[in-house]
DNA sequence: CAGGTAAATGCAGGTTTTTGCGTTTTTTGA
DNA sequence: TCAAAAAACGCAAAAACCTGCATTTACCTG
């Protein structure tokens, strides 16, 4: 067996369990106790795993740094399903950034075969994961904060576009649309919602009847929104007759 | 039997196992053991498969977010601080991909201000971090494996920029000057170098004195060769009349 | 077609990696 | 505090690797 492979099933172990003890690595990859340890310290210094005494731990186990992208995770991974059910084979699809976005993308069926075309560099990177996706990455001035490309050669870009669809992240959105908190953003949502024929809008319910400073759009220009409710909540009875479709 | 019909048969034989041994290469294509390794170092260089010692693995075998991007990581950290010495106040610099450059992105002073461009998601996110960069991605089709953007409509736009400063990560380089093996990739380092007042190449020595099968540039095109080695160490010895500055 | 050039291959050697095995040191838990 | 388990260290053998070189083969070119 090779030593990389040895490895890779190491990692994978660690993956599944959280934990691994270097005894029974040793048994189950059939070598000495020394090559399991040598390969567990070689992993915890190329920082894949946390090296302990008598075996080796999950990273992520005990990790802080990226919660943010996990807040949420299980009303997001309904949405994401909920959204992917939407998509069809070979549509040419618009989406903006935010985290339902990143947990869509990587939910997505390996096997679908679609044009993405977004603004934001960390979800071309996750949809760039699929193979059988063309990811289109619209470039421009990388905003500091939402960490997507904004301004007019953007704007312009987008508008030269015709997509199926559209997948909007949601930061506010109550009876009287969607709103967002920085301009630059608004700009780039308004020509997406322009440029596509369907509009999805994707938000956990958390953020439903809040209202942020400017305005992006009116409900009646999406036509499906999406939660992790049931479409029969009475959180969304209200939106029911503003909104095309509720899913 | 011909060598691209040997190669032919490594490939397919790694498809269909995920991994291939160099002495049961030697055996089923009746070839010496150094024929094999000689292709299976070949291609790993074209990007087909990742060669590991005893055998090669196939490419899709462990593709876990971010493996990679720690290797040979003092040599890389070195290599970055030393590039570093060279990016000044206000400056506009130009970047291609890499994992090197990805190390030199992290260690820049937070203070810097600069104006970064570059065609790779990845690096924009690193360099986005740092608060007084302004950042300006480049869009494109995302190419699947090396993650950046190419085509025409990158090259184009690299054509209107003038920067004062290119750094350039390097897949291969020997004396008759800097090599790639992919086409889109070259042409877009083609544009980098063109757009360039001055010309970085940083790589580990690792790569010196390797050549790809298609040709980037001269190495006196090249005004720094930046690696991990003191700037008198033997290796880079012969390179010193080519390139303008060796650190 | 002769002669020259370049590519491909095998081989000899020296070097590096990998691995297991004693031995010694450190950690852990009672 | 002590003994067992785990880890670290050093060593040696085997396997894999690299480098340079010689031989063969294919490919030009006049």
């Amino acid at each position: 067996m090779l030593k990389k492979e040895r490895q890779a099933l190491i990692i994978k172990q660690i993956n599944l369990h959280n934990k691994v003890l270097s005894s029974d690595l040793s048994l189950t990859l059939n070598v000495s106790e020394d090559t399991v340890r040598r390969d567990l310290h070689e992993l915890a210094q190329e920082n894949k795993i946390i090296k302990v005494h008598g075996g080796a731990l999950s990273k992520s186990y005990n990790v802080t740094s990226q919660q943010s992208d996990t807040y949420a995770y299980e009303e997001k991974n309904i949405i994401a399903l909920k959204t992917i059910s939407l998509i069809k084979e070979g549509m040419t699809i618009l989406t903006s950034g935010g985290t339902t976005m990143r947990a869509i993308a990587r939910a997505l069926p390996s096997n679908l075969k679609a044009t993405f075309i977004t603004m934001s560099p960390l979800i071309a990177l996750e949809l760039i994961e699929h193979p059988n996706l063309e990811v289109i990455l619209l470039g421009g001035k990388l905003s500091n904060d939402s960490k997507i490309s904004v301004g007019g050669e953007v704007v312009n870009r987008i508008n030269e576009i015709k997509a199926d669809l559209c997948i909007l992240g949601i930061n506010g959105l109550d009876f009287d649309g969607i709103t967002d908190s920085d301009w630059e953003i608004v700009q780039v949502k308004k020509a997406i919602i322009n440029a596509s024929r369907v509009v999805i809008a994707s938000t956990i319910s958390e953020k439903l009847n809040s209202a942020l400073r400017l305005k992006v759009c009116n409900l009646k220009e999406v036509d499906y929104l999406i939660t992790e409710l049931p479409s029969d909540s009475p959180t969304l009875l209200a939106f029911k007759e503003k909104v095309n479709h509720i899913l």
